[in-house]
DNA sequence: ATGGTAGACCTTCTA
């Protein structure tokens, strides 16, 4: 029996966007795989994170042969990120405020001008690795400074999407082998108290929105089969502010993209917002 | 027991 008020089939014109984020580990590597990819998913605007170039060496006409409007934060051989947008961009943050002795690309930020603008952001959180190093502390100021950063933007009260590789494994459900983590900068208490007090500022993390069971996984290490043993887990999240969630429609993580030619290690998530709503 | 792979690149670092 039909709903008896079906909203959807009343509104058929809906003002949707699909948002992507997906750590390519290398674009020029992986051109072929990310423009197939990207012709299959369709998504009005992509977040690319580990693009492992210096902005002179990002392929652009690729992607602007697609569609796409395009802006970089590269670097050289490490790092990097990007935003690609059917829309046009304006308002771009390049890096992360807060340290600005921090040299590494891992924040670019924009408006996206859909006739509902939305704020994105494509992060790369730092990995942390090892424990005992000056990386984990770097991690961990980063993800202060990310936090700062999206209460901010919280007060502006506007659709904001927060999208990248966080390195982040926040609950044991969101690793096929928890234990195997449990010395890994991506499980620390700290990062995981990190990661939750992000998203208590008031974001909600789009997988939670959605319908994708526990054990959902993004990122899957190319050593040891981890791939074909589902050796996954989940570290690659789209954070959603309050004006967000409430138009999300859905959303989606692609994990046959790890089974294309020359893969990357992680797999797209697709976020679909319903910005009439 | 300390593997295994992938990418950029000066031959080792990062993940």
């Amino acid at each position: 029996m039909a709903a008896p008020f079906p909203v959807d089939a009343a509104r058929p014109s809906l003002a949707t966007m699909r948002i992507a984020t997906w750590n390519v580990n290398s674009v020029n590597a992986r051109l072929p795989t990310v423009l197939a990819w990207l012709e299959a998913a369709q998504p009005d605007v992509a977040c690319f994170q580990e693009i492992k170039c210096v902005d002179e060496k990002f392929p652009r006409e690729a992607f602007e042969s697609l569609g796409y409007n395009v802006e970089t934060h590269g670097q050289k051989s490490y790092n990097g990120v990007a935003l690609l947008s059917k829309y046009p961009i304006s308002d771009v943050v390049r890096g992360l405020p807060g340290e600005p002795e921090d040299e590494q690309a891992r924040y670019i930020e924009a408006l996206i001008e859909a006739p509902r603008p939305v704020r994105v952001a494509s992060i790369y959180l730092p990995n942390g690795n090892p424990i005992d190093t000056e990386k984990f502390p770097y991690k961990l100021r980063w993800f202060q400074r990310l936090q700062d950063r999206a209460r901010e933007l919280l007060a502006w009260e506007e659709p904001v999407a927060l999208c990248g590789d966080y390195n982040c494994i926040l609950t044991p459900q969101d690793a096929a082998k928890p234990e195997e983590w449990v010395r890994d900068a991506l499980f620390q208490p700290q990062t995981r108290q990190a990661m939750n007090a992000l998203k208590w500022l008031g974001y909600a993390d789009a997988h939670e929105l959605g319908k994708e069971p526990k054990g959902t996984y993004t990122f899957w290490d190319y050593q040891a089969g981890a791939w074909q043993r589902n050796n996954g887990i989940r570290i690659d999240y789209a954070l959603l502010s309050p004006q967000a969630a409430d138009c999300f429609r859905g959303m989606e993580t692609h994990r046959d993209a790890r089974d294309m030619e020359k893969p990357s290690d992680h797999v797209p998530v697709v976020v679909d917002l319903n910005l009439g709503a």
